[in-house]
DNA sequence: ATTTTAGATATGTGATCACAAATCACGCAA
DNA sequence: TTGCGTGATTTGTGATCACATATCTAAAAT
């Protein structure tokens, strides 16, 4: 029974991704009551968006549940927002749900409308940004390079989107930052091993258009911005499309 | 206590708005064993977008539970969907959910999102449209102009996203269209209120561009396909900037 | 041997109960 | 009258139980 054991030792994966972040952990002081079922949310989500928890993986609500230490229920909420969020899939009407995973063709077109939203907001961003802003700009940038040095690509990637988020609020739609900040988690898995493939390889071309960035944010050069994110989302488009036909 | 009437005209309000579809319904035949928590997540979200329930009513779950004859359990898990739609949101961690509603500021940023990833998706999908889509497309023009002439706001605003689907899905990027949809869902209540106005001051400048985005689309012209829609976003940003500084 | 069907198991989903947190009301004190 | 505190009510949230449905196993029939 081959599927059987295969659902064991993703159920191993699932618990190692899950007990970790607060599994003993006192209470602490929590000013805001935490609800459980948010817990739950976030423990999921950062399992999928790290790749813990791989695309395809069964959500099962009493096995999740057992290993958060909870009951059913707020598993089952924490789910259905996954769902929305389209982290995850129910696959059919009493079958449960999987970690959704996308087909390369499926990213293409997340990148296509990235591309179309980012350009918009670089625009935008980059004529109003405030020096505070790129203060923060070039804060992320430094702390980037530096995890790219030490080969720590989560960080690497949660430095970029810093980047990229402050030049985006500084555009003024929050509802903009929203969208793209929905279509930046169902990229996350991908661009965990995009980085991890290029970091292994040295390939730096990755990196190399933030620094960019932040001179025309530093510069206000609207033009110079919108340019160099297109660039750089046609160029990770293109990553994409050479999935398409392996070798 | 004037907080408790008032409370209780918008329960009033809430049953009228769910009990209608499928009150006292036999089963009938359901080839898709139907969720609960679907059927409760559709009847709060079309009485949502009708107005029906408006922005700031409160979503208790006891009272929605008893209205549509279930446990609170399904509720809990539409309201739950409704928050990650953006059509609801939680006010405090143990202080339940409300309709959301939308400031004027926001309205405008969402129809300034719409605006660049519309034009995007009527350039594509006017440079893609089969034959048959035209005929859809025709099809849906017509039965809207019919609508608006017998003043069936709700209709006609279906015939319009219907003709824009049409046109946007022909553009062949799934994810794109799926964006654009949310936005759509969080406009409805707006636009429902905006073209009963226009209905009943006999104003069809809501009305013009469609058959000229028809005809744009019939001749495969990707560029007036997106002046025409960029024309017909900014007018009606415009009509909202005008209600940030009312008279 | 292949297909089908019946039972068994696993698992999602709905209902009910119980608790916790927040708001409100009332009352007391300054 | 105003401020604060305490009890009561409301209401969201979590746990447990019960059921429906799907999948799987195995046996039987053609």
């Amino acid at each position: 029974m081959p599927g059987k054991k295969a659902d064991a030792a993703q159920q191993q994966e699932i618990k190692k991704a899950l007990v970790g972040p607060q599994s003993g952990s006192s209470p602490a002081f929590s000013i805001t009551p935490t609800l459980v079922a948010d817990q739950v949310y976030e423990a999921l989500r950062t399992a999928i968006l790290t790749g813990e928890l791989a695309g395809g993986s069964p959500l099962r609500v009493r096995d999740v549940a057992e290993m958060v230490g909870t009951s059913v229920m707020p598993v089952r909420e924490a789910i259905r927002r996954l769902e929305e969020t389209g982290l995850a899939t129910r696959v059919a009407a009493h079958r449960g749900a999987v970690v959704r995973e996308f087909t390369v063709g499926e990213l293409i077109h997340i990148y296509e409308v990235r591309a179309t939203l980012e350009i918009e907001a670089a625009r935008r961003g980059a004529a109003n940004v405030s020096d505070a802003d790129v203060d923060r700009m070039e804060a992320a940038c430094a702390r980037m390079q530096k995890a790219v040095k030490e080969r720590r690509v989560w960080d690497a990637l949660d430095d970029d989107e810093d980047l990229l988020r402050t030049l985006y609020t500084a555009g003024g739609n929050p509802v903009l930052m929203d969208v793209i900040e929905n279509l930046w988690l169902q990229c996350r898995p991908y661009k965990v091993i995009g980085a991890t493939e290029a970091i292994e390889h040295d390939d730096d071309s990755l990196w190399t258009p933030q620094p960019a960035i932040l001179e025309a944010a530093r510069a206000r050069d609207a033009k110079a911005a919108t340019k160099l994110t297109k660039e750089s989302l046609t160029s990770a488009r293109q990553r994409l499309e050479k999935r398409l036909v392996p070798r």
